[in-house]
DNA sequence: ATCATTGCAAAAGCTTTGCATAAGA
DNA sequence: TCTTATGCAAAGCTTTTGCAATGAT
């Protein structure tokens, strides 16, 4: 075994703080879509770090992988008990290594839990939350990598990303009476 | 009373979504720092809205005003308890309040619980975040505004409040061996 | 054959809530 | 006087963890 495997769990399960996901065997992302390279990755990223390859973790990326882009861990887990049983606790102690293979990333946390957007093979984009009927808008805004940049620079900082929001009433239910 | 009040704490309990407040009787900012006016203020909220202006309200709210930028609710506990008996219950009570006073905002999760941070009086702005040693360090970058109208205003979406984070390494941890 | 991983149930930790009492308006 | 707010303890939730059993290497 690896040694810097050592107390895998000890490392791994660290309350996972907001960060860009750090791709390992994933660094060249293959075409959008392509779930069974992208599965391959995930797999290669497990055995470099020493993990095992388990039917509980591949049913839980490609499940992620198949998937809709945002979902919380209730989601993920009764997507998942309909084509094969597994635990909640499985789940939880999978998504620090999806969050380090760079399949997940954390989104925001609302209603006490926390949402997970799949991340592998797409592009860096930010957030428009409606905070009436919680749906989400995606948008790029280029300008904000630059402004990452500069501020990390004049503060000496080594960046590990960023995220930009913006919450509000999508055109929908401003339309509604009430 | 009021009839928007029936139900104040129907109204008021609601899981805070992170949002910019929308400051009532606290539109006009006074000077920053100036307690004693701010905390009028916050009284003057309190009562326009038809909630009850408590010791236990003012205590927090003077608290709040008087110390550090960033807290969470224990330390605002321990804080407000070496002067004052008060319980945890209506700490959390007084945050919506405080919130949609435009005294505090959410700004951002750490190890399971919310962490707060005064706005009142103080401008809009930014953080840098230390992965490391959890510092925190403000910027303000104008351009966000700029993107925030234009994107918004892009999807037809009326805009709340917009958040923009950066996560890395400070330098003193980048200069650490660990 | 080892030892990491799983599942289960229990524990943890933050936040909310029911209810009787206190206290604003 | 009439309600709202407080305090306490219990409940609620999401997430984590101990442990015996399972299964990957």
């Amino acid at each position: 075994m690896k040694e810097f495997n050592e107390n895998a769990y000890e490392n791994i399960r660290k309350p996972v703080i907001k960060g860009r996901a750090e791709a390992l065997s994933l660094k060249s992302p293959p075409p959008k879509g392509d779930v069974l390279l992208e599965l391959k990755a995930f797999r290669d990223f497990l055995r470099d770090r020493g993990y095992r390859v388990t039917k509980e973790r591949e049913a839980i990326a490609e499940t992620i992988l198949r998937n809709r882009d945002h979902f919380d861990v209730d989601e993920l887990f009764l997507s998942l008990r309909t084509k094969t049983p597994i635990s909640k606790a499985s789940i939880y102690r999978a998504i620090p290594l999806l969050i380090e293979s760079g399949v997940l990333a954390e989104v925001y946390l609302e209603n006490g839990h926390m949402h997970y957007e799949r991340v592998y093979g797409r592009e860096h984009h930010s957030h428009l939350r409606c905070v009436k009927c919680h749906s989400i808008l995606e948008f790029s805004a280029p300008e904000l990598t630059t402004i990452e940049k500069r501020i990390t620079k004049q503060e000496g900082f080594k960046s590990e990303g960023h995220k930009f929001e913006i919450w509000g009433l999508c055109a929908a239910c401003q339309a509604e009476k009430n």
